[in-house]
DNA sequence: TTACTTGCAAAACGTTTGCAAGTGC
DNA sequence: GCACTTGCAAACGTTTTGCAAGTAA
């Protein structure tokens, strides 16, 4: 399990109850996922290990484990949730050119430095943010 | 309206014809849209000018705008998709609670600045950006 | 003991689609 | 004239909810 996520401190410090379902799915997330899931992939996760949890209860216990900054939600291009495993605090920004769509990763501590600060500023407790730049690669650029 | 969006340009540049409805909705968000904006919000605004479009045209121009870079799919935490009109190059970063779901919209010229060089230094000519920053707001941090 | 949590099935939600009529070029 | 676009209503897939039974503390 992931140190720097305590799944019984992040419940009890925001009243909810420690229940088997909600310990069942953060192991599976913890256990499974690297970057980011949407609900099906989670809920075939869950019929692979039969484990007993529900459709249902698994949409609550995101929604849980979202307020209590566990995972977070993440927009792509279709139309049903994907979410973030913040605890892997994998913080990164995303190049994307607008013309051939190419998604580049980075990461820049001067940036990820301000921006918590900037957090702060705006009376916010940071957990994560997402940084997407957008604009056309060389490649692309030499092209037209 | 804006100078910088031709629509009638975008459109033909795509081969999408230009219909009425379609300058009629560019019409409504050059015109109402400051930052972002849902597709109900802009559906009350068509019903309030009392416009002859239809919710289905509505998603089908939206969709159409998104393809020719008028506009964009930001996500925020909640289920339906929110737009961010491009054309008013309105830099501005969102923060986020994880739990009141409350967004709101800053300007951080440092930022800016930086995110453009890096863009550059990525390879990247800049056309835009979207910042999210996740966090509990001070009201809800208040009230665990 | 008492409030919280669960599974089930049904409902709700935002969005998409098939079709026939209408419009742009 | 012909392909594209529209409105309508029905369908879609994802997510949420009411309820009764079960569980945590």
């Amino acid at each position: 399990m992931n140190a720097s996520c305590n799944l019984i401190k992040h419940l009890k410090e925001n009243n909810f109850s420690c229940t088997e379902t909600r310990k069942l799915l953060f192991h599976v997330i913890d256990e499974h996922i690297q970057h980011h899931f949407d609900a099906d992939e989670l809920f075939q996760l869950i019929v692979a290990d039969d484990l007993p949890i529900s459709r249902a209860s698994m949409y609550r216990t995101l929604s849980i484990f979202e307020t209590i900054g566990i995972i977070r939600k993440v927009q792509f291009t279709d139309r049903h949730a994907h979410y973030e495993y913040i605890c892997h605090r994998n913080l990164h920004g995303h190049t994307i050119c607008t013309k051939c769509k190419q998604v580049v990763s980075f990461h820049n501590q001067t940036i990820d430095k301000l921006i918590k600060e900037l957090a702060e500023e705006q009376g916010l407790s940071y957990f994560s943010h997402t940084l997407e730049i957008i604009g056309m690669c060389r490649k692309c650029l030499s092209e037209r």
